[in-house]
DNA sequence: ATAGGGTTAG
């Protein structure tokens, strides 16, 4: 074939550059190098822009080292491409790659480069790149302010973006819209539509850009019925709605759940035939499940055509929200099982499904599984995997998610640093918990609640209330998350006063009317401090019902303080509200045991024999051998010794022929309010869980207790254990190991070194949170040689 | 070869 033929269908193939097939673009370079015209740049550049299209950025990329020298042609081409791909790190590197080449750009690149700079939201490099344009003198047209003014919202930078708007010469159509929708994101109603109607009466008509990005707006900033009333007023004005405004417009009904609209708006999708757009599937998704209409999320999801990864994730979550956490893990295994690749929102979306359910192993699995994938955790994951660590002290993977966060660079993050802080403080780890607090660089009122939760939680009070003083005066105002952690702090500690206090200038001084919660701590605090009565009076004003925690706070300090009357009031009340609540029967024989009313004891506990509650008798072992010990005590109001030593017997045998161990959890009862040891950290009913499951487990020859949740400060709870039952006991935390004898301890933290707690090596075994092993039984044989070390 | 709008995870 001749030559200049060849060369002319290389040309014609060159110039498609947006419809020419790869293929096709390869046999072109192939051609170029043969017949050495590959020296005109003028092909070259068309090549370029032909690999960039295809995006085949690598060799665009080596096309443009082959030019014999810096060609600011071919740099602008493949810079738009980057762009235009949303290669927006690309875009920039390549920008400032120029300027090493010894190459200035003109402002036609500008609006690529800003948009890039829009897109990773970096403010100081779009401040350059405005400067730069600016004193370099080139000619900043409505093209490159329009962009500017975008980038400025973007950043939520709207006075600059109204600086750049201001100094225009020359306004178009975008430059309207696009201040008009930065007022939007910033939740400027009036000021947003008195802009969008200005450039309107200018001549400027808003398209359907202008109008999806005013719904945009507001749907950013939350004016959920703003974002719905432009879309209505978008068709009154005679625009037909397009696939992106009916994305846009989606999340906002969901917010709203309003059902209604969204029905119609789905009639509308069907009718307009959109049910093959991606991200309106995922938004009807959406909608659906916000609007709690379980079938509907799973319906839309089946009659899509297209298999698409956005609108799995919208599934996954949807179902998620609406609690079907079995079947969200189902179909979460059915997409891995068809090969689907999995993106770090399908992942995430699953581990916050897990972590908010209660699965928290499941949550832990998943995020290693994650990671084995080659899936990379980003800022949103790790907020969504630390809850679970916190809650079964897995304080190993939770350190590890911390390092992860610090090498990653998110850990400036504020949702990072704030489930961190949560973490740590559920972990026992107090301290750290305030050093990660102390280091955030932004704090929001979910931190600061996350630190006061932590001290209440350690029943640190003094610190919580110190928190919370500098919380307001960093400008911070509190809301009802934080109430409920001072007033839990205070209560804990026993600062009746302080307590009382915060709770009466709480609507009074902050307007926040208290909720449930907040009358269910102040009970417990008036309660602990012995003012029953008082309680009791908060409770009958309350303005509304008070659910079985308020009347559970009240059971609870009858029972401390021996109070009948108004334990018979509470547990009446509680029996409606909860009849298969064990713990209630409980509490009510409590204060009859205390009473040495033993046939009212009898009964109760026959009531609850009656619902098939719990058969272990273990819970009236506790009563007697309570009473037993506060005989010892000397409190002399009780019954005859007699009277309950026989008492005590008679359950004992009950108990051995029903096959159970007495239980010790009645020893939390005295430490916590009566010694006021706060080593226990208030949660008595976690540990109890301990002591239930040290006797359940006696008969193991080895005691290792999986998945023990001691919340607060482990080493403090098993001295504990150790000195009220005066034995010798070893423990293994995550990562210490605890020895206590005589009322003496030694740590040792060699099980660091243990390949067993090596992050995600062997998750099943590293999610021990504790492990108790005593001195009775046997050491397993791969951890013989450190037991002989440590002894 | 240039600018402005969309879904799903905390």
């Amino acid at each position: 074939m001749p030559v200049p033929r060849q060369a002319e269908k290389l040309l014609h193939i060159l110039n498609k550059t947006t419809t020419a097939s790869l293929s096709q673009a390869h046999q072109a370079h192939a051609h170029l190098l043969k017949t050495g015209i590959s020296s005109v740049p003028r092909h070259t550049t068309k090549l370029l822009s032909l690999y960039a299209n295809h995006q085949c950025f690598s060799d665009a990329e080596s096309l443009l080292n082959s030019f014999s020298g810096p060609d600011l042609f071919a740099f602008s081409t493949l810079i738009y491409a980057y762009t235009k791909f949303n290669e927006f790190k690309r875009t920039l590197k390549l920008f400032s790659e120029m300027f090493c080449d010894g190459l200035f750009p003109d402002a036609h690149i500008l609006p690529s480069v800003i948009k890039a700079c829009s897109g990773l939201s970096v403010l100081e490099i779009g401040k350059q790149v405005h400067g730069f344009g600016l004193t370099c003198g080139l000619t900043l047209d409505s093209f490159v302010e329009s962009s500017l003014i975008h980038f400025y919202v973007k950043c939520n930078e709207l006075v600059d973006a109204h600086k750049v708007f201001d100094n225009m010469v020359e306004r178009d159509m975008v430059s309207w819209s696009a201040l008009a929708a930065g007022y939007a994101r910033k939740g400027d109603v009036v000021s947003a539509k008195k802009v969008f109607e200005e450039g309107k009466k200018l001549g400027f008509e808003p398209n359907s850009v202008s109008w999806n990005g005013m719904i945009a707006g507001f749907n950013q900033s939350g004016c959920f019925v703003d974002a719905v009333l432009m879309f209505h007023e978008m068709h009154l004005c005679g625009f037909k709605s397009d696939g992106t405004s009916i994305s846009s417009v989606l999340p906002a009904i969901g917010d709203l759940r309003d059902l209604y609209i969204g029905i119609q708006v789905h009639g509308h999708v069907i009718k307009m035939g959109f049910g093959v757009d991606k991200c309106i599937v995922s938004a009807l998704i959406d909608m659906y499940s916000k609007c709690e209409c379980a079938p509907e999320i799973s319906q839309v999801f089946e009659e899509m055509d297209l298999v698409d990864l956005g609108a799995c994730n919208a599934l996954i979550s949807g179902l998620s929200r609406n609690g079907l956490v079995d079947k969200a893990l189902n179909i979460f295994k059915e997409f891995q099982g068809q090969r689907m690749e999995l993106n770090v929102v399908s992942w995430t979306s699953m581990i916050a499904c897990c972590s908010q359910h209660g699965k928290d192993i499941e949550a832990l699995e998943l995020f290693r599984s994650m990671q084995v994938a080659g899936v990379k955790p980003n800022s949103v994951t790790i907020p969504c995997v630390l809850p679970a660590c916190g809650n079964v002290a897995a304080l190993t993977h939770g350190k590890a998610a911390h390092c992860f966060s610090l090498r990653r660079e998110f850990f400036d993050d504020v949702y990072v640093g704030s489930a961190m802080i949560d973490m740590y403080a559920n972990c026992g780890q107090i301290q750290i918990a305030r050093c990660c607090f102390d280091r955030m660089p932004v704090r929001n009122v979910v931190s600061w609640n996350a630190m006061m939760g932590g001290y209440a939680m350690h029943g640190m009070a003094k610190e919580a209330i110190q928190i919370f003083h500098q919380m307001q005066q960093s400008g911070q105002k509190p809301d009802i998350v934080s109430f409920t952690s001072l007033l839990s702090a205070c209560s804990q500690s026993g600062l009746t006063d302080e307590g009382h206090r915060y709770f009466e200038s709480m609507s009074r001084d902050y307007g926040i009317e208290a909720r449930v919660e907040h009358y269910a701590c102040i009970v417990s605090l008036l309660g602990r401090a012995g003012k029953l009565e008082e309680a009791y009076s908060i409770i009958r004003k309350m303005s509304f019902e008070p659910d079985a925690c308020v009347w559970g706070a009240l059971l609870s300090s009858c029972r401390v303080h021996h109070n009948l009357s108004l334990g018979e009031v509470a547990a009446k009340k509680l029996f409606e509200l909860e009849p298969h609540n064990p713990g209630n029967y409980i509490l009510l024989s409590n204060i009859y045991a205390s009473k040495g009313k033993w046939n009212e004891m009898d009964k109760v506990r026959n009531i609850m024999r009656g619902k098939g509650l719990r058969k272990n008798p273990g819970c009236s072992w506790i009563e007697v051998k309570y009473k037993v010990h506060m005989l010892l005590a000397g409190d002399k109001s009780l019954p005859q010794m007699a009277q309950i030593m026989n008492k005590l017997n008679e359950l004992s045998m009950e108990m051995k022929k029903s096959g159970y161990l007495p239980h010790t959890g009645f020893v939390l009862q005295d430490v916590e309010e009566q010694e006021k040891e706060h080593i226990l950290c208030g949660h008595s009913e976690k540990l109890a869980v301990v002591f239930g499951i040290l006797n359940t487990n006696a008969g193991s020859p080895l005691r290792v207790i999986k998945n023990l949740r001691i919340c607060g400060d482990c080493h403090a709870v098993i001295k504990f254990i150790a000195t009220f039952e005066k034995r010798e006991i070893y423990v293994r935390d995550t990562n210490r190991f605890h020895h206590f004898k005589d009322g003496e301890c030694s740590c040792g933290d060699y099980w660091t070194s243990d390949p067993r707690t090596s992050l995600f090596e062997s998750l099943n075994e590293s999610t021990l949170s504790v492990e108790l092993v005593t001195k009775d039984f046997l050491i397993p044989e791969h951890l013989a040689s450190n037991y002989q070390l440590i002894c």
